[in-house]
DNA sequence: TTGCTTCTACGACGTTTGTCGTATATATTT
DNA sequence: AAATATATACGACAAACGTCGTAGAAGCAA
């Protein structure tokens, strides 16, 4: 049985890994409970959410007592570029840079932060030479 | 009047989209010639969703004789900035300067594109000031 | 005219997503 | 012990998605 491979996170099961992966391993109740307060949803729901995120190998779990205890699976920088690459492709043919100026252009960046890019812009330049 | 709503895109609607956007308004028959030469898909699937999209006021369509010929209604830009900000909410929390670092340290960029960049986020700052 | 081709319209169907309700087992409280 | 609270499991369901098949009108070809 081959299995694991192009898990691609539904919307409602990346706001779970978006709790989990701020919360740390979490229970049932508690991600329940983050997740309402950005929506409304009940608890069984979330429930079957974690636990067909289980079998699709998104989260594992282990139990404390009668409870379980999530854990997301891979890490969000892996899931990010997964998402992002998709996207990458879908809307930008492929065009990196397109989508760096898009992203730029229309969202507010801290001098920090810009200055932050700069840098890495200097180092895949020199790497480039 | 708020006659739009925020309709966004599935991935079969985004494939569509990305022709009538390389290709300029086209018929059915021309969208799914094209999008055959990225995936098996029959004609009245490509004429169904066409029609799906008509109602959703994702394109628009005239007449030509008894031939539709169908038009993006929004233009590229705008779409990418939609699901751009989407998934800048969802997966990254919505720090774009993260994004831009995720893009840019995953794909390759030419020196040119590069260059690019580096001059906006200079004209960004200059704003900053 | 008869038939083949090319359109649009539309219903149907299998999946996936997201949502709950209910059943049942196990703790906790009184 | 009885009542209440909390967990998991699981079935059901509506809406969205993606896929086609078939019907019927309209144009073209023999």
């Amino acid at each position: 049985m081959m299995a694991e491979k192009k898990n691609k996170p539904t919307e409602a099961e990346l706001d779970i890994l978006t709790i989990l992966w701020e919360q740390g391993p979490s229970s049932v109740r508690i991600v329940n409970v983050k997740l309402n307060k950005m929506r409304s949803v009940g608890y069984t729901t979330t429930l079957k959410q974690l636990q067909i995120m289980h079998e699709k190998g998104l989260v594992s779990r282990v139990n404390d007592g009668r409870t379980h205890i999530y854990t997301a699976e891979r890490g969000r920088e892996e899931t990010q570029k997964q998402l992002l690459d998709r996207l990458l492709d879908a809307a930008f043919g492929g065009s990196a840079s397109k989508l760096v100026m898009q992203v730029l252009g229309n969202h507010k960046s801290s001098r920090k932060e810009l200055e932050e890019i700069k840098k890495l812009i200097q180092k895949l330049e020199e790497d480039h030479s």
